[in-house]
DNA sequence: AGCGATTGTCATCCA
DNA sequence: ACTGGATGACAATCG
């Protein structure tokens, strides 16, 4: 029961304290769904350093003293989530983002020519062009995150301090006192404790007590001074999108079935004008090919791969016929090549009404599919492939995107369509809509859930100039995994430091008696070091302080002949003269003068233990006392023939300076415990903030491809005439992709009518 | 004088 | 039963 509890309240306190540091909402789980089990070790894993079952169980089954287990549990933990998310870093699906500049380039003068351009092309282009009217927008939003962030910050760092200070309010131990000793022999260590304190008392004055807090913050200051914030470009798995991200992503974009096989529905796309009210099935149908289903990372970028080179490949069909001629763009323009079409072709040329509706049933037309490869471009199929764009053109960054544009294409308004109406069906415009909002929601989510502001912005900026820069922050990978590194080196060198001299100590712990056994933690020498290190070798008192701490072997410390004047009270570890003169007669033996000046001064150094085991006249030292394993105390005790008192007196010295240190360790390691908790904190913000940027990514890509799919489906319906030779009326006609693959030229509405019974499906299928 | 931090100590649990 | 580590709680001390 009471391990129960004692489990479970700390479960909840660092639980707490996770929910706390991350703000008020904590859902890292939804974005690190294949780190939930890490997730768990975070807030429960971190307990285990506070019970006290495993480390006994490691105790018994390594060498006891060489280690603190408890150390080695992070250490193990960090290491093996290092590594695993090294491991998940090797499937990341990369999306190219780095052509976005030629893109841009061209994009100027094509946009000027939009509005008289018969190139379906040019709808992009403009489209692209309109991407700026939208770019001031996220803009603002991201500002408003920015916001947001900030302040989601500031409540990190004011929710934080509170914390601590729960620590060790609760499980109030009410128990009465245990009496172990003899009352009369605690009174008599209290008379003694006053005639020495009547002596000495007043007088103590321990310098540098302040040293390790000293130490101490400048440890904490290393570690909090890292600027969750900073940017440092160079992570490649900045732009990078696992597989399952991806998909998850994609999911919580676009409704389309996971294993949506397209064309498996027939859907329509055949939206006559823009509506918000668009068939959530059209987005299946459209985009599924680009992800059907697709299990594997190896798949879903062979897929991507496919349908680059099936576009490539018809691109360079198309264009070599007829592109000059629909579009005055230099044909080395990457945009024009890639979205002209020809419109002389006999496909487009003799392609009839009839031949759409029906002909295009028998023949196996799939969209993006690696049948396309095979499609004659002449015959009588009813409908131009879609025309393929690059794979550069078709992962720029999102900074081409533009909703407007896909709405209203101008150039097959005007140039395509002679008697078609100015509009043309947009199947995309509720798929862009719902992109949009999801990238609202998104930033919403990020100003709820403390998405790093700065992170946000730079984010944006740098996919709009499409630096093609890493975008993560100095914590990816690289500076994450030395971050935790750093963070379990903390520990571990806290751990490892600590088992190092312990371990030593316990392999000659039966021929030193100064040896400090299990006592282990000694994250002092961790300040130490790092004193000497900066050449700022601290005040005596943080000397006084590692003697005391760590016990170092008297002779170590004979080489600071310094530190034998050093002291804080309360210390069972004298320097080597006071243990000495534990170990002479009393001071009154000795000479008057600055040699009693000196006796007094150790005296004050002495502490409380030392002062009454002098005078109980006990004949060895407190560190033997205390030190000595227990079969040679008891070897040392059976020499001398010591009275009761005496014997009870040594025995509380030995349990208050076992305990005394066990008190030191305990702190250190709930503190180094405190640490490593803040520090996954900030790791899992960083993960966060990645997954989010992402997904912003993501979405600028999928916004894209919904752009061009639309694009191209204005094209080939610009295309299409009837037997009269004339276009098709886009507010008469729509086309529609069939479950076999073929792409139909149906009645407008016939397709409403089937866009309607798809728009029910997926909602069916939702719930 | 009050306050927070540090440290020592006790009681207790546990292996 | 004894020993000792771990830890919550409390008090003393200090800056």
């Amino acid at each position: 029961m009471l391990s129960l509890k004692k489990y479970l309240t700390e479960g909840l306190l660092q639980f707490t304290i996770l929910l706390s540091l991350i703000g008020v909402r904590v859902d890292v789980d939804t974005y690190l769904t294949s780190q939930l089990p890490p997730l768990r070790e975070i807030i429960l894993g971190p307990s285990s350093a506070y019970t006290q079952t495993q480390f006994h169980n490691l105790r018994n089954t390594l060498d006891g003293y060489g280690i603190h287990p408890k150390s080695i549990d992070l250490d193990n933990y960090f290491t093996a989530r290092r590594l695993l998310s090294q491991v998940r870093a090797l499937d990341r699906f990369q999306v190219p983002t780095t052509e976005v500049n030629a893109w841009l380039v061209h994009r100027d003068p094509e946009g000027s020519v939009s509005g008289s351009q018969p190139s379906s092309g040019l709808a992009l282009e403009s489209s692209s062009g309109l991407q700026d009217v939208t770019g001031p927008d996220n803009g603002v939003r991201e500002s408003e995150t920015e916001q947001g962030f900030s302040e989601d910050l500031e409540d990190l760092g004011a929710v934080a301090p509170p914390v601590s200070g729960d620590l060790t309010k609760e499980d109030i131990d009410l128990g009465a006192g245990r009496e172990i000793f003899d009352y009369s022999h605690r009174q008599k260590e209290q008379d003694v404790d006053k005639e020495l304190r009547d002596g000495a008392e007043q007088e103590d004055a321990w310098p540098g007590e302040g040293a390790e807090a000293l130490a101490r913050n400048l440890l904490v200051d290393g570690e909090t001074g890292e600027s969750f914030p900073a940017q440092v470009p160079g992570g490649e798995d900045q732009t990078a999108l696992s597989l399952e991200e991806c998909l998850r992503l994609l999911e919580a974009t676009c409704p389309f079935g996971e294993n949506a096989e397209f064309p498996a529905d027939i859907s329509s796309i055949t939206e006559a004008v823009p509506s918000e009210s668009e068939p959530p099935g059209l987005q299946n149908n459209l985009l599924s090919p680009l992800l059907t289903g697709t299990e594997s990372p190896f798949d879903l970028e062979q897929q991507w791969q496919d349908l680059m080179s099936i576009m490539e490949m018809q691109a360079m069909e198309v264009n070599t016929s007829t592109s000059e001629i629909l579009y005055d763009a230099p044909p080395g323009d990457p945009l024009s090549t890639n979205y002209s079409l020809a419109p002389n072709t006999p496909i487009n040329q003799n392609v009839s009404l009839h031949q759409a509706s029906l002909g295009g049933c028998s023949q196996d037309f799939s969209l993006f599919s690696p049948e396309v490869e095979s499609l004659p471009v002449a015959g009588s199929s009813t409908l131009l492939p879609l025309v393929p764009s690059n794979s550069t053109s078709l992962n720029s960054t999102f900074g081409s995107t533009n909703l407007a544009g896909l709405f209203f294409p101008p150039q097959l308004n005007g140039t395509a369509n002679d008697t078609a109406g100015p509009e043309l069906p947009d199947p995309l415009g509720g798929l862009l809509d719902e992109a949009m909002l999801d990238e609202i929601s998104l930033m919403d989510l990020a100003i709820e859930e403390g998405f790093n502001p700065v992170q946000a912005s730079q984010l944006e900026e740098e996919f709009d100039s499409d630096s093609g820069l890493s975008l993560d922050s100095s914590h990816s990978p690289s500076s994450l995994s030395s971050s935790e590194g750093s963070s379990s080196s903390s520990s571990s060198s806290s751990s490892s430091s600590s088992s190092s001299s312990s371990s030593s100590t316990s392999s000659s712990a039966s021929s030193s008696f100064s040896e400090e056994g299990a006592v282990g933690y000694s994250s002092d020498s961790e300040t130490l070091d790092l004193e000497e290190a900066e050449g700022a070798v601290g005040y005596q008192p943080e000397y006084s302080k590692f003697c005391r701490m760590s016990y170092q072997d008297p002779a170590q410390l004979s080489c600071l002949p310094y530190l034998e004047h050093v002291g804080h009270n309360h210390t069972y570890n004298m320097a080597p003269s006071a243990l000495d003169s534990a170990d002479l007669p009393p001071p009154s033996t000795l000479k008057k003068g600055s040699k009693e000046k000196q006796a007094d001064f150790l005296d004050k150094q002495m502490s409380r233990d030392e002062h009454r085991a002098r005078a109980m006249k006990i004949p060895f030292t407190n560190d033997k006392i205390i030190n000595l394993p227990v079969e040679e105390f008891n070897e040392l005790l059976s020499k001398y023939q010591l009275s009761e008192a005496q014997l009870s007196l040594i025995r509380d010295i030995r349990r208050r300076g076992k305990n005394k240190m066990a008190a030191q360790n305990c702190r250190k390691r709930k503190l180094d415990t405190i640490l490593n908790l803040e520090r996954d904190v900030e790791d899992l913000q960083r993960d966060k903030a990645r997954l989010l940027r992402e997904k912003v990514e993501f979405l600028r890509s999928l916004r894209q491809m919904k752009q061009k799919v639309q694009s191209l489906y204005q094209e080939v319906f610009g295309r299409l005439r009837d037997e009269n030779g004339r276009p098709y009326s886009p507010s008469q006609y729509a086309l529609q992709y069939a479950g076999d693959g073929s792409v139909l030229l149906i009645p407008r509405t016939l397709a409403d009518q089937q866009a309607r019974r798809q728009e029910r499906k997926p909602k069916d299928r939702r719930k």
